[in-house]
DNA sequence: TTATTATATGAGCATATGAGCATATGCTTG
DNA sequence: CAAGCATATGCTCATATGCTCATATAATAA
């Protein structure tokens, strides 16, 4: 039966580890949330996530490592987008659970 | 069209960051990966993992604070197993999204 | 060239997190 | 009760991470 026995060597462990931890942190889920309707510039992220300059800079940088996004410098500014289709059900999957979660919660104490 | 304009305050946006948090080490996937195929108690964690039992019992609980296991006592050992089924789609999606980039920067080498 | 605007980055500090050791707790048996 | 096994938890250290300030880089305009 075993659906698929993927293999995980401590290699392939490291590297969904990573992906997941750019994932965790409220600043960098909210600048995708941003994206979500289309790439932005860099200040039009700053004003939307009301983050200071520096650090924007720095959670898009690290989501670029992680390969979720796509970069377009145009003059001057630069564009940031989602490059990766599968953030979009990570994020659907997440709320999902979590609201499903909330939802047991409140059912087993009002009973 | 807005696929569902999900409203994202401050509360959520940490609550959906811890979770994948908690899937953000590869000691954890180890272990939610030993018990894909089943709940298992401690010792066998400790086993399969080749972690200090310490140090596992700590990440277990850090999953079980995250609301990802189910945790049942039987006599003297802890039997713990995957209690939010999402973990699975999460890691497939995580894994083939690292298949398709890992695929991508070959072909892009190879020509 | 210099000035201006947009973005990136180095340095430093504060906090968070994982690992290891020793020990505590909880359950069962005698 | 005491002894023994399975699991949990203080404590500490080392490292990683986020944030801020100041400054550097890059592209454009004067």
């Amino acid at each position: 039966m075993a659906k698929k026995p993927r293999v995980l060597t401590e290699a392939a462990l490291g590297l969904i580890a990573r992906r997941f931890a750019a994932l965790a942190e409220p600043m960098r889920l909210r600048l995708l949330h941003a994206m979500f309707d289309g790439e932005k510039s860099v200040g039009a992220l700053v004003e939307l996530s009301g983050g200071t300059q520096a650090n924007v800079s720095r959670h898009l940088q690290t989501l670029m490592d992680a390969g979720m996004l796509t970069r377009r410098k145009e003059g001057l500014q630069v564009f940031y987008g989602i490059g990766d289709e599968s953030i979009f059900t990570l994020c659907e999957l997440v709320c999902g659970s979590l609201e499903q979660q909330h939802t047991q919660r409140a059912e087993s104490l009002a009973r």
